[in-house]
DNA sequence: GGGCGACATGAACGATCGTTCCTCGGTGCT
DNA sequence: AGCACCGAGGAACGATCGTTCATGTCGCCC
């Protein structure tokens, strides 16, 4: 038990073994990246056959989509339900936004590793609709960062790079997080509040 | 031309055609990724056989080594010429540093995007010395932010996170920079340099 | 009870992979 | 003149790849 992961990314999907499939899928693609991971391997951590993986999906692109996919699509709602649950000020929903995004990066490590770095693989509307679905993601916080530049809360020119600065920054703990780290979860989580509130020059009512 | 790099990033080393092989290697990794790309698409590219390209790095994976060896030399030579040709103070310091840094993924956007994306595929040796030289170029930030710290002109708790933060953003601008963008290279590398300092909280002089 | 769709498997196909082997022209040194 | 060596290329090796095929077993519905 050395995963990056202590809750698998799909639950139960209603159709045989495929959440097991999609699992093993991400855990093969991220231990090997998406060239270096074969189906033979996807299907020896998925405990079932080679050509049993061409029953649920009809090429390992798709099934490369399909996990993607399902990670976005619950990053996103974290991080809608985190803002529609916060104030109406824009600096409490960029900090519970930020707060929800970070969480999501430590919950699902390998999954948004594997976002990052094998979307390139994808081809055609598969790709069209990842980038769409990771678009829409991101412009929650462009429109956090825009509603607080035109209220006076926040003074970044800018507001879609000032958002996208603050992506790339909570993007990147999956590539340096650890469990065992100096930071718990939570405080890692309000330390990147920080910062983006800082980046947004916001005024600093801390210490 | 479709390049992502008008400048090829070795130049001659003075033994055949090392170095068109080299820059070959970064352009096919860069295009298909490490395992997507074939050393037979590599000697294509550097216009020379499969075979030869044994007489000069003994496999795949020290050819990546070597490629990487080069980009972060290069990357950390420009970013210390640019510290130490900077001020005595920790604002300008970071200031120029982050400014040297931008540009370099600006001009070996490819370079910086192999870099980050295929270390994972380097093992034993090769990986750590790789590690070691990228950690040796972020302390060169983390020490700027200790150093203003310490003299009062940050107020950012956790030096090496904030530099590891700061790291993050603009390593990303690699993975979305287009030079036909809206930004000019030097208003990219002022406006990460200012995100940077924001969020180091400095004293904000700007606007 | 007969057929049909969903799920499962082992074997096989053709293609491509990293690497090695063998050969050979050229260059410089003794 | 002879020889060692470096750079270069064609052919081949064994392994592995994604995908397909043929076959089989269930449970479910008319």
């Amino acid at each position: 038990m050395n995963d990056r992961s202590s809750v698998l990314l799909v639950a139960d999907t209603g159709r045989g073994n495929e959440a097991a499939i999609l699992n093993a899928a991400l855990a093969a693609f991220g231990a090997q990246g998406f060239n270096g991971a074969s189906m033979r391997d996807v299907a020896k951590r998925a405990g079932t056959s080679l050509s049993n993986l061409y029953n649920y999906f009809p090429s390992k692109s798709h099934l490369l989509a399909e996990v993607l996919r399902h990670a976005n699509a619950e990053l996103e709602a974290r991080v809608r339900r985190a803002v529609a649950d916060a104030g109406d000020d824009a600096t409490s929903r960029m900090r519970e936004a930020v707060r929800a995004y970070v969480g999501f990066v430590v919950d699902q490590q390998l999954a948004m590793l594997v976002s990052t770095a094998e979307v390139r693989y994808l081809q055609g509307e598969d790709r069209a609709r990842l980038v769409a679905d990771r678009d829409r993601t991101q412009a929650i916080f462009g429109d956090i960062v825009e509603q607080g530049v035109a209220g006076g809360e926040f003074r970044t020119p800018h507001a879609a790079d000032a958002a996208r600065a603050i992506l790339s920054m909570v993007n990147a703990v999956a590539t340096w997080y650890r469990p065992e780290g100096r930071l718990s979860r939570g405080q890692l989580a309000e330390q990147h509040a920080r910062y983006a509130l800082a980046l947004l020059e916001a005024p600093l009512p801390h210490v």
